[in-house]
DNA sequence: CTGAAAGCGCTTACAG
DNA sequence: CTGAAAGCGCTTACAG
């Protein structure tokens, strides 16, 4: 006996669709609408089907019904990196909310290299994915240019900024920092030091920067150049940076300790008691994030907080809303910071 | 003039492999090979075909090529929550070591329900994963049986099981508890409490409850239920826990209080710091995972170490050796968690 | 080394 | 409401 085909090709071994129109005494066809289209398929047909399915544990070929239908129902997000509970956050809400509307998500990370960003995102490209979110606009113009080139709806997030050629949906790092600025001035300091994270790839960083130069230079002031330590985020350079602030000579030292979130502040506060000064009777330092920590840290810490998890869910949900056509692109959004005064930033003393 | 053919399907207006073909002047196949077997193309055909892709920017359809090859190229992990950092670091291990080999991964979390990690999986087995990893064992079977019904390599994350009918690559849950339960015996204490997080539908909560109780149980002691606290694993609860465990008159009151994990831990020890108690003075106190801020914390927390993110990595280069046959099965690997001894537990006191 | 063509498992326009 | 069949964009056994 010769088999039936010349070509031979194996098969996957998986249940087919083919095998539950069989079984229904249907065809492909309507077994296909019997899933995708209900109301277009008699009841009594529609339950031989579904029984038919579930009787043989069919589960339909993605790439069947990609190929077929030009649809994935995959979305995906790239942000810097998870090792920060900012961007796991975010993530977490955009998944559940895609996970809701049967998405599935990629996720990629470039750990602060663009090329890494890229690579990730082509990757997602050649699988189909139907909508982006990326973190930030420090990418390759080519990241953009690939998405518009194939209207794959897309987002920024973490970020806002008016002037963006990009929808997005997050805060405006600038205005954000020079709000807290402003606030260090209001309460009397004139001498500002500052402890940042990286600014290289990261466009956040430069803008929270940037925030802090307007606040301070509307009122005549700048942060000398030695008093801006740039570092890894972590509570250790936060302590070390604290420590190198405070042997500059009383009447240069900083009363004002800016800091680019509250991991490097809490260091910082950390080195603080070891050494015996406090706040804010010695200096004052603020953060940004609002880690759950930072207001049962004593003393708090003056801060500001952002919803992640929420920037993440309206992100997916905008995506979505594009997917379904039903609205035309992804409206960006502002969210606002909310500033959380605690101990950690008091009147400037002694000048 | 009519269309060509009968039945117009659109298309994705997209470039495709035909196009690429057609401009370098060589059969599909031919565009096929010189980028998925490079050798079996002559040189100049080779260049001849990148350039036409290049020109044309074509990105291979992955449905199209997933369908033909069976292959997707993806793998999938389904955690409990990115809201841990315990797991966001597991899944940056993997997501960079499956980058790094051309693999795309989705990410679905369970929110601690099984229904919903189950409803991900058959998502993630419905779009082609060619391997899954899963934190835990708390699991609906059908899982499992759809991953193995399906040939399709998985391994169970964090918990590390002798016993377990599944592959897995973590610790020993239940013997770092009574390793660390035993340190305190070693210490002098005998009246212990706990502070842990929910073990609903979390293997690995109960299995650390259970390596207390086996050293308890050994030193012929245990925790009374009413000094057993269990809720939510944040710096709230612990803190509210310790307040609750210290209302006990002196001569009943727990002199060791093991928590599930660090937060837990943190929660109490800022809690004693505000009703002027203090470890190891007036009681002794550990944790679980080690985070940053544990061993710069004043006093800082006795804990155990465990690399998540090596997880992670293991994890994916063991489903990555079975996909590519180098190994029949996913090889089960224990992890050894190290204890860090710091100030917050020292010698139990006037008994 | 290269090509013609079958086939992967679905969806969907067309016809009834 | 249902079916026959073309087509989605690739890969790969077969033949040369």
């Amino acid at each position: 006996m010769v088999a039936g085909s010349k070509r031979a090709r194996g098969g996957s071994g998986r249940v087919k669709l083919e095998e539950v129109a069989r079984k229904a005494n249907v065809s492909t066809a309507t077994v296909s609408r019997a899933f995708n289209e209900p109301d277009k398929v008699s009841e009594e047909v529609r339950r031989r089907v579904k029984d038919a399915a579930r009787a043989l544990n069919w589960i339909p070929n993605a790439a069947g019904r990609a190929l077929a239908s030009r649809r994935t129902h995959i979305a995906g997000a790239i942000i810097p990196t998870l090792d920060n509970e900012i961007f796991a956050h975010q993530v977490s809400g955009m998944q559940s909310v895609f996970s809701e509307n049967g998405f599935t998500l990629f996720l990629g990370c470039s750990n602060y290299d663009p090329d890494e960003g890229l690579k990730q995102a082509d990757a997602m490209l050649a699988r189909g994915v139907e909508a982006l979110a990326v973190v930030g606009e420090s990418h390759p113009p080519e990241l953009f240019d690939a998405l518009n080139s194939r209207g794959i709806p897309y987002v920024v997030t973490y970020s806002y900024n008016k002037a963006s050629p990009h929808p997005c949906i997050g805060f405006d790092n600038r205005a954000a920092f020079r709000r807290m600025t402003d606030h260090l001035l209001s309460l009397g300091h004139r001498r500002f030091a500052g402890i940042f994270q990286p600014d290289t790839n990261n466009d956040r960083v430069k803008e929270r920067l940037r925030g802090v130069s307007d606040a301070l230079s509307a009122a005549g002031l700048d942060i000398a150049a030695r008093d801006l330590m740039m570092g890894p985020s972590t509570l250790e350079f936060g302590a070390e940076s604290f420590a190198t602030l405070m042997t500059r000579t009383a009447e240069t030292r900083a009363t004002a300790i800016v800091c680019g979130n509250d991991n490097l502040a809490l260091g910082a506060l950390m080195a603080a008691r070891e050494s015996g000064l406090e706040a804010p009777r010695d200096f004052s330092i603020t953060g940004f994030d609002d880690l759950a920590i930072s207001s049962r840290f004593s003393p708090g810490l003056t801060t500001m907080k952002v919803d992640n998890q929420q920037i993440g869910v309206l992100a997916a949900k905008e995506l979505l809303a594009v997917i379904a056509g039903e609205q035309a692109q992804v409206q960006s959004r502002e969210i606002v910071p909310v500033l959380k005064l605690r101990q950690s930033a008091g009147a400037a003393r002694g000048r």
